[in-house]
DNA sequence: TGTTAGCACTCCAAGCAGGAGAGTGCTAAC
DNA sequence: GTTAGCACTCTCCTGCTTGGAGTGCTAACA
C-alpha cells in the first residue's frame, strides 16, 4: 500500500501531466517528457502497479491511463508543497480589489470574479452576512417636501440609504430630533432583529404618524434583509467553456442548471463550512449533479464567526496546488478588509 | 417581384416553421402539416420561385428550405402583426420589477434578466447615464477618528456614499461647515465636471489639507465616474446554450468573446439608437462576429434625451414579433420608472 | 393554364470495414 | 531489477455503401 519513491514520481507526473494537457498519459510519453532514466517497459510495469492499487484508471486498453478520484487525493494530501503566488498574480489581485471594493456586495461579486479568472474555474462565494450588522445610527437629509433620504450607518462603518416619503411640512429640526430619537433607541440591536414594536416605543407622535412610521420601518427593514441574508455569489461560470470536460453543451447545461439553483449552492457551501480549507474528490462529494466534479472550499471568519466562504468547482483536474495559493491569498485580503472594517 | 397571396402565406409557414423547429422546412413537410390544400409538388413549385426571388436557400440539395435574410427582412416588415403581451406574461414582468428595484443600477440589470429570460436570448442593456446627474449636497457623517462617511446627493435624489479619511481630531462642526461650503460652491454642477481647482477654491484651509482634499476630491471623482459612464448590463449569456444554432461550444466562445468586450456591445448599442425600434437582421449588421446573428434594439428616451437601449441578440432564427411586444412593453414599464423618480 | 403523379437525381447521415497509431501486457534476455 | 521485442487491443480516421428525405423535371390531367 505504501508507495516507494519511483512509484510516487510516477504517479505524480502522470497526474500532472494530465491536469495540464487532460489527455490519457501513456509509458512511452513518460519516458520521452521526463528525464527519469527509465524505460518505458519499466514504467509500464510501475502504471501497471499502480493501477492494481487503484491510483490509475485506464479509458479503455490501449488509451494511456489518467489518475483515479483516489490519486487525487493522495496527491492532494501529500504531494503538493503549500506554494506561493507568483509576485505577478499577486500584484494583479491587488490591483483588482483596489478598483473594485466599494460596497460590501462588490467586495463578494469580485472575489469571485478574481477566484475564477485566476482559477480558471467556476468560483462560488457565500456571503454570511447574518446577523452581522449592528444599528449604529441614522441620519435624515433633506431630499424635498415629500421626501427625505435615510441613512443608516451600521457598527461596521457600511452606509446604506433609502429614500422614504415623509409626512408634507415636516422640518429637517422635527427629523432631526427624529433621528436622534431613534438612534438611542436602537443603537447596537442587530438590524435583522428590529421589530416594529421597538420602534413604535420610540415616541409616541411616531407611532401614530401611519406614513411616517411604515416608510421608517419598512426602509430599515429593506436595509436589513437585504443585507442580513446569505447570498451567493458565482463567478465564471464561462470558464466551463474551455475545460475540455465540457466539450459538449448538454454537460455544460446540466452542470449551469445546478449553479442557477442559490439553494442548492448554499447547501453545498454550507457543507463544507466547518473545516478551513476542505477539498472534495469527484464523489467524495455527496451532492448528485457534481460527483464528477472537484471542489477547493474555503471559509474565512472573524473572531470565529463564520463571515463567508469561497469555492472553485471544477473538473477533477484541476491544478489544486494553484487554486490553494489563490485562495490562500484571497484569504488574507479579505480578512484585512474585514479587519478593518471592523475598527 | 411581388408575392401573391399563396406565396406568401406559404413563405410565412416556412418562416414560423423554421423558428420554432430550426430544421429546413420540405415541400411534403408543409402539405402533411398545414392544411392548404395543396400537394406536395405544388407547394415545390412555389418554393422554387421563391428560392428565385431570394426568399428561401437549400442547405444542400436533398435538404429542405431555409428562410433567407431577406424573408425574414419580408416577415418582419409586413407579415408580423403588433401583437401583445398574454396577461401572463405581463404579470410576470410586473411581480419580476416589484421584488426587485432598489437602485438605479439594478432596473438595468433586471431589465436584461427579464428581457433574456422572456425572449430566451442574450439581452443587453446599456444605460446612458452620461450628463445626467447634477450636484446639489454634501454631507459628512461622523464615523469615527480617523474618518468620515461622505453623502452626496445629487439632483435626481440619489444617494450616494464614500467613506474618506479625515485629519485626526476634526470636529462635526468643522466637517458640517466644511460640506456647507462645499456644497454652496459646487451646487447644479455636472458631478462628471467637477474639477480638483473648483475643489480647491472652497476655501484655503481646505486646499492647503493635502490628505483632507484628496480623499474628498477622490471621493467625489469616483462618484462621479462610476455614475456618469455607460454602463451595458448583459443578460441570459446562457441561453446561448440552448439554441441549436450554438450546439457546438467554439461559436458559443467566439459569441462570448464579443459580448465581454464592453467597449464592442457599447460601438453596437449605440449604432441603433437613434431609431425608436431598430430590426437588424443577419448581414445587415456592420459589426464582425455578429453577422449572423440578428438583433432587435428600442431605444427609451425621457425628455427627448436618450436614457438607454435595449437589445436582444439571437440567431436569425428568432421569434421577432414576441421579442418586439416584450421590448414594447418593457419599454412602457421604465417610462413610467423613469417618469416617477423625476418627479 | 394550373395542378398533380411519377420518377430520376442529389445529398446527407448512419453504419461498416480496413488501416494507422498509440498503448498495453507478456516473455525472454541482459 | 531492467529492458527489448512482439503480439494484441482499442480508438480514430478514411472510404465505401445504403437508406431516407427532398428536389426538379416531365407528362398527364382537370
Amino acid at each position: 500500500m505504501v508507495l516507494n519513491e519511483r512509484k510516487k514520481r510516477i504517479l505524480q507526473i502522470i497526474i500532472e501531466d494530465y491536469i495540464s494537457t487532460a489527455e490519457p498519459v501513456g509509458s512511452r510519453t513518460i519516458a520521452r517528457k521526463y528525464d527519469l532514466g527509465l524505460s518505458p517497459a519499466t514504467i509500464r510495469n510501475e502504471m501497471s502497479d499502480l493501477e492494481l492499487l487503484g491510483f490509475l484508471e485506464q479509458p479503455h486498453t490501449s488509451a494511456g491511463r489518467i489518475p483515479s478520484a483516489r490519486a487525487y487525493r493522495f496527491y492532494v494530501d501529500s504531494m503538493i508543497e503549500p506554494g506561493t503566488l507568483t509576485e505577478n498574480d499577486q500584484a494583479l489581485i491587488d490591483a483588482w480589489y483596489r478598483e473594485r471594493i466599494r460596497n460590501i456586495d462588490e467586495i463578494f461579486q469580485s472575489t469571485a470574479k478574481i477566484l475564477s479568472r485566476m482559477t480558471k474555474n467556476v468560483s462560488m462565494v457565500l456571503a454570511n452576512k447574518q446577523g452581522s450588522r449592528f444599528f449604529r445610527y441614522l441620519k435624515f437629509l433633506p431630499l424635498d417636501g415629500k421626501r427625505a433620504i435615510l441613512c443608516l450607518v451600521t457598527d461596521d462603518g457600511v452606509v446604506d440609504n433609502c429614500v422614504i416619503e415623509i409626512p408634507i411640512g415636516m422640518t429637517q429640526e422635527e427629523l432631526d430630533y427624529l433621528s436622534s430619537r431613534i438612534t438611542n433607541k436602537l443603537q447596537g440591536f442587530n438590524l435583522a432583529g428590529i421589530t416594529g414594536d421597538m420602534l413604535r416605543d420610540v415616541y409616541s407622535d411616531l407611532a401614530q404618524d401611519k406614513l411616517l412610521f411604515s416608510s421608517i420601518f419598512e426602509a430599515l427593514h429593506n436595509i436589513g434583509s437585504s443585507n442580513s441574508e446569505q447570498k451567493v455569489f458565482l463567478g465564471g461560470t464561462r470558464q466551463l467553456l474551455n475545460q475540455p470536460e465540457f466539450r459538449n453543451v448538454d454537460r455544460i447545461k446540466d452542470l449551469l442548471s445546478i449553479l442557477e439553483e442559490e439553494k442548492v449552492l448554499k447547501d453545498i457551501l454550507h457543507a463544507g463550512e466547518n473545516s478551513g480549507v476542505k477539498i472534495t474528490i469527484g464523489s467524495e462529494n455527496k451532492f448528485t449533479g457534481i460527483q464528477d466534479c472537484s471542489m477547493v472550499q474555503a471559509t474565512y471568519r472573524l473572531n470565529g464567526r463564520v463571515v463567508g466562504t469561497m469555492a472553485v468547482l471544477g473538473p477533477t483536474r484541476m491544478e489544486y496546488g494553484k487554486i490553494i495559493s489563490v485562495m490562500d491569498y484571497l484569504h488574507q485580503y479579505l480578512s484585512n478588509i474585514f479587519e478593518e472594517g471592523r475598527k
